[in-house]
DNA sequence: GATGAATGAGGATTCATTCAT
DNA sequence: TATGAATGAATCCTCATTCAT
């Protein structure tokens, strides 16, 4: 808390930024090109031109580097597409929030690819790890927000299994959307839109549908 | 001699066979929990219950495992879910063709859950390594080769990019499916029928009008 | 000895006879293609198209092999070459006589080019194992008695000194020859011819003269 | 930044420094014991003091090992038996200049004993390993700079061919010097010089008196 | 005799992690 | 902080040899 303390702390946590950032990003590339399981954090430290002994000063282990390489993910997912989702209210045509919301997030795979990376977690169903969990805890929350604005009245259960449903979904077309260039990936784009939309129209009406229903009875007793 | 041969040689192989089968078996079990990127051949045979030297007097590599794991599965799948296959014919309602054959391989996966690990090959997006290529080769021929009967004349392109997209969707639905139990489980099931059943109702019809459309404008000149 | 055996002894040992020279043009393919210490047991049992179990029916252990080995080439050999042994006796001019040594011994490792491989045992000076000791003293041997026959009255001590010089630069002068081909390797052949003629000579000479001195020594008292 | 660099880089690479020289010393032990071919790298770290990671963190393989072994045994040996060498040229008379040399290499190749073990490679003629070959090649070089200075207006194909065998004869010859001690070896150090002086000075007259007919026969049209 | 399955120690090599400097 | 050397257990895989059939 000294003068001295307020000097040397920020440029050490600058510089301590800096390597966490380049650590960060190498890790990145290593998921990626390796996969997460297959990487190793020595690979790490070599990509991004510093010791082994560097990086464990600012991670502990190999998955505290992809839990806040999702963190940061996180963040600027949000950065990037947090107006499409705010934009995204129950009055707005599922069509195009769905184009706006698929549209958002593809090009922000496109641009992250590690995000993929770690969405993918080390193939165990069931078994998740902390990193993976974080990410996918994340995303399942705002979808579920989102299912549960367009489905009011829907039960919770239906609501997280709609969510869960819509998500891997997505997952499943981006892989493929990945895997492709230029015309065909546009195509798979269309198409993912066309099975999420597909998908949940029915729901809108009969939960609409359903919300009527109750509404007359209650109000007619 | 042939007499030796005909006494000896099954009798070897009859043991040889075994302990593949139990091999295999092992390799299941150990690719399920750990994932097949984490697993060790050691750790196969250890599961096994044999030393590591014999492992490698039946298979070259733990590559090797997975893909004969992955034969034998395509096999046994031939058998259980062939019939299904066979019995769905362009004639058949859409909702019961997909009913039928989301339950028979559901069932199968559920009977084998290393084949879902299998399908999730080594996180690496494009970078298909051999066992799980054949897996993934083997069932999207089928799909395609039943997305081409539902929607005769479609291109090439659209009926490849279909069938991507089924299995895709499939994989990830059976993920969910896996990963819960009991009624949860079914009601996965039922949702991923929904899923491919409202993606595909309205390309069937696009093509049969399509085809209703090119006949007739063939036929009135 | 009863009349079974009598029958069904020989037709055994022939067939071991069968499987045990099988076994050795086997393991001399390998022992040249791959080096001696490089060579593995299975990998001649594969080659020679048995078990390994069969190969360890015959032989005890790797070294065994090569004993044997090297002990059929020593028959072999002293058949091929034996009467140009023969034929050399102190009488014979120096440059005949390495000629024609040279000759057969040369010709007799390029149509055994196990030979050379168990010439060269395992690198280790001063080491020797038991399958190259045997060869190596054999050769040893053979030189010593054409050594003491062209330097008669020479010290043992000199003799065995000779001798050694004159196998170890044999086997230099045969490693380059076999490693050439054509003229080259005839050129080769000469040459090494001459190294052994122009070492020798003078020796020769040296011991004749001292021989004669010793003779007109004693006789003039 | 640079002042620590300049402060801990060098000490850093002495420390390596210091480990590679013990790591060499303890391959040059195991070579000369064991062989190459049948030396282990965990043989090579428990005989240096370290663990097998520690060896790999500066050689990425065996044969790395003994390539740079040979590379300082190389250099050595130049700073050793480089005047011997400088000392030699034509005007030299051949029994001085054999003298000196053989005298020089075979000291310094009883210091080093494991020069001798890099020098036979792993038994199979023809083939030869980076390692061997490197240290082979350096001699190999030497030597036919030697008898091209010698053997004035020879082909080159003659000054090769008598360079691998002055080579050859000496290899052979400092086998037989290296397995025996005091007196014996050094009568086997004279024969050696007795063989390769007596080999070459025929080679020497021939060529000198050549060179004169050529000179009469061109001034005498 | 012949087979081929079985062994388990040992080979090269990697890797997450720690530590002295 | 940063370095890079150090670790040692774990990886995949091989090999000489044995054993039941």
């Amino acid at each position: 808390m000294s003068v001295d303390q307020e000097k040397a702390g920020p440029r050490r946590q600058a510089r301590g930024e800096r390597r966490i950032a380049q650590l960060l990003e190498a890790a990145a590339n290593v998921f990626c090109t390796t996969g997460y399981t297959a990487s190793s954090t020595n690979a790490i430290a070599r990509e991004a031109g510093v010791s082994p002994g560097t990086l464990y000063q600012f991670f502990p282990n190999k998955e505290a580097i992809a839990i806040e390489l999702g963190d940061r993910l996180i963040h600027q997912m949000r950065e990037t597409t947090g107006e499409a989702l705010a934009a995204v209210d129950p009055s707005t045509p599922l069509e195009e929030a769905i184009g706006t919301l698929v549209d958002r997030f593809t090009a922000f795979s496109c641009q992250h690819p590690v995000f993929f990376a770690l969405m993918h977690g080390p193939d165990i169903p069931g078994r998740l790890t902390e990193e993976h969990d974080a990410l996918h805890a994340h995303l399942l929350g705002q979808v579920e927000a989102l299912v549960a604005a367009f489905l009011p009245g829907a039960p919770a259960a239906d609501v997280t299994r709609t969510a869960h449903l819509c998500l891997g979904l997505y997952k499943a077309g981006l892989e493929l959307v990945l895997s492709h260039e230029g015309a065909e990936r546009d195509a798979y784009v269309r198409e993912l839109k066309n099975v999420l939309i597909r998908y949940l129209e029915p729901l809108l009406t009969e939960y609409r549908d359903r919300a009527t229903a109750d509404l007359t009875t209650t109000r007619t007793p």
